[in-house]
DNA sequence: ACAACAATTGACCATAATTCTCAATCTCAT
DNA sequence: ATGAGATTGAGAATTATGGTCAATTGTTGT
């Protein structure tokens, strides 16, 4: 199987786009985590190799590595887009404390079967899905008394 | 069953909040659709009511009106938040059209059971829940060949 | 009905995330 | 190495939303 750095570089290949340093350099970083960063979050990271890159450009990157299909957008409704793995990780759910911001991955081939149901009877083509759901976690439930 | 207007009257006077002529007319032009508006939509419809009213005071209303649990607010990702009404009417997913922007409204207590167990098994305590799925709608894929 | 007090409004400013603009710089096929 | 075209970084622009505050309104007790 191909490395994302692979799969990233046939993507800008395939698609006239040029490989810079600072689109690696941002693909490293978000390669070295598995939590849900958001673009603000990624830029320190990557400020830190390379101090003179550009938030904007930390933007576009992501951009065109969730284009290439190794990220995809995660909103938890705080304000900002945040971005998790798409590429060699399987397609998830999750569930979003209120209280301390913890996001608990969870899979369900269940719900994804009932999924299929809902819109093959109403003939939509479905493309993406998200699902949330936001409430306590087990720690902050021990910890409210 | 109370009327929402009743039951917005009753949770303001339970806070110590007044019941001004402007959170009327915005509850009103709310309650006159079953679409999912944008604060910017109910402001348009508000102002033809009462044209000096002013945008923040819609989206001050429209917090309170969910806050007095009549709407519920839904993102679908367009850039700004919707609302949709939550008195008298069903918890229901939603999906949603990326050529035309149509939303479509279903229910499955199939998958509510199966959230259920997926909290339980994590001991996590859901306050509400939100599923979506993108693609495409039954007349676009028509259109679309 | 009225006065007193607190809550609300509307206009405008503030904020924050994200995108746009553009001259300078980089990439890459040749 | 070179030139065409893509990308970058800095800062301005945009957009949704929230905050400020003096003027106004709603409520309550008289
Ligand atoms: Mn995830
Ligand atoms: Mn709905
Ligand atoms: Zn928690
Ligand atoms: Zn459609």
């Amino acid at each position: 199987m191909k490395s994302a750095k692979t799969v990233l570089r046939q993507y800008l290949k395939n698609n006239g786009l040029l490989a810079s340093k600072q689109r690696e350099q941002v693909l490293n970083v978000f390669l070295k985590t598995e939590k849900h960063l958001t673009v603000d979050d990624l830029y320190e990271l990557v400020r830190k190799k390379n101090p003179r890159i550009g938030l904007a450009t930390v933007y576009r990157a992501m951009r065109v590595i969730c284009d290439a299909g190794l990220a995809r957008e995660a909103d938890f409704g705080d304000g900002s887009k945040r971005f998790e793995h798409k590429y060699k990780h399987q397609h998830h759910h999750h569930l979003v404390c209120l209280k301390c911001g913890r996001v608990i991955e969870v899979m369900s081939p269940e719900i994804e079967k009932l999924q299929q149901k809902l819109t093959k009877k109403h003939n939509f083509t479905p493309v993406r899905d998200t699902m949330k759901i936001f409430g306590t976690c087990r720690k902050c439930k021990r910890k409210g008394e």
